[in-house]
DNA sequence: GCGACAG
DNA sequence: ATCTTGTCGC
């Protein structure tokens, strides 16, 4: 009867298993270090890895910090997941009112944040807020050790360690809180293999998501400066969002100027179990007064007030 | 072949 | 992601 999440979570060469976490108030920080640096695993992976030559560029200093073994098994891993993907309304609710239906309530979002005096220490937060209020229900967070580092194409890799143990710890607590739908600060399917964080972290939790970057990211003939002048274009005529669509003719997500004084466009795509167009809806409602959505916005302020707390100070 | 790449 | 300074607006 445990079909919807398994427990434990595994991907790649990992396992995580938060049910061990018995001290699971939100609330608290609970201190889990699933890596200790033993001299002599039988890891093969070697994460942060000093570059090479100095003619590189960013981009391939980045990629080499991973072997070519392990991204093809997080591509095999990714393009596994993606069977499951499913790009329209899988649920019941709906944001209006609705006799027959029953109305949007729980909107999750998860973030993390980085510690600037080392890559590796991070704080995640995940928030649960009620819709449309944007009261926050629930909180939690999670400091961390990130196996890798940031890899273009594999974010989901770095991060869902993390998320696990909040996903868990959220089931086993407060079961009724979980989310009818997740914001995810990265892409769900504007991805170079249309499998981003946020469709990674949605399937994986079997949980609709969506998700929403603050840049673009490049992929079938889109850029961040082509989106950047349509937009311009755009809202000269005095629209507020407007379509991504790649060479290809797919469309991949949405930008939309969320707010009226916001200068970049916020990048909205589907992530897992929803159409771009419910995803662009529940994205407006929860735009407050800024141009991230508010859940997001919490969850970011939330762990990034705690790195600095727990490693910058 | 080269360049471009979410957080 | 993170680092910066000032500036505009409620």
């Amino acid at each position: 009867m445990e079909s919807t999440n398994s427990n434990p979570v595994s991907w790649g060469e990992f396992n995580f298993d938060a049910s061990k976490e018995q001290n699971a108030d939100a609330k608290v920080i609970v201190n889990t270090d699933t890596n200790s640096q033993t001299a002599d695993s039988s890891a093969q992976k070697k994460p942060y890895q000093g570059k090479k030559g100095k003619g590189q560029s960013k981009f391939e200093k980045l990629q080499e910090q991973v072997d070519e073994e392990v991204r093809a098994k997080w591509e095999l891993e990714q393009n596994t997941l993606k069977l499951q993907l499913i790009e329209q309304d899988t649920f019941d609710w709906k944001l209006e009112k609705d006799p027959t239906k029953s109305t949007l309530r729980y909107v999750g979002a998860i973030d993390i944040s980085y510690s600037k005096n080392d890559d590796r220490k991070a704080v995640a937060a995940l928030i649960v807020c009620e819709f449309p209020s944007m009261k926050v229900l629930y909180e939690d967070f999670e400091q961390e050790t990130a196996d890798y580092p940031y890899i273009p194409g594999f974010l989901a890799f770095k991060e869902v360690p993390v998320y696990t143990i909040l996903f868990n710890r959220l089931k086993s607590n407060q079961p009724e809180l979980w989310p009818d739908v997740l914001l995810v600060d990265g892409n769900g399917i504007l991805h170079n293999r249309g499998f981003g964080c946020a469709s990674h972290v949605g399937v994986l939790f079997d949980v609709p998501s969506i998700g929403v970057g603050k840049t673009v990211f490049a992929v079938d003939g889109l850029t961040q400066l082509g989106v950047k002048e349509l937009c311009d274009k755009y809202l000269q005529k005095g629209g507020d969002l407007i379509e991504l669509v790649g060479k290809s003719s797919k469309v991949w997500g949405a930008a939309l100027r969320s707010t009226n004084d916001s200068k970049n466009p916020i990048i909205i795509s589907v992530g897992h179990r929803i159409s771009l167009e419910t995803s662009i809806k529940v994205v407006k409602s929860c735009i407050y007064k800024f141009r991230i959505p508010e859940p997001i916005r919490c969850a970011d302020l939330k762990s990034r007030s705690l790195v600095k707390k727990y490693y910058d100070s």
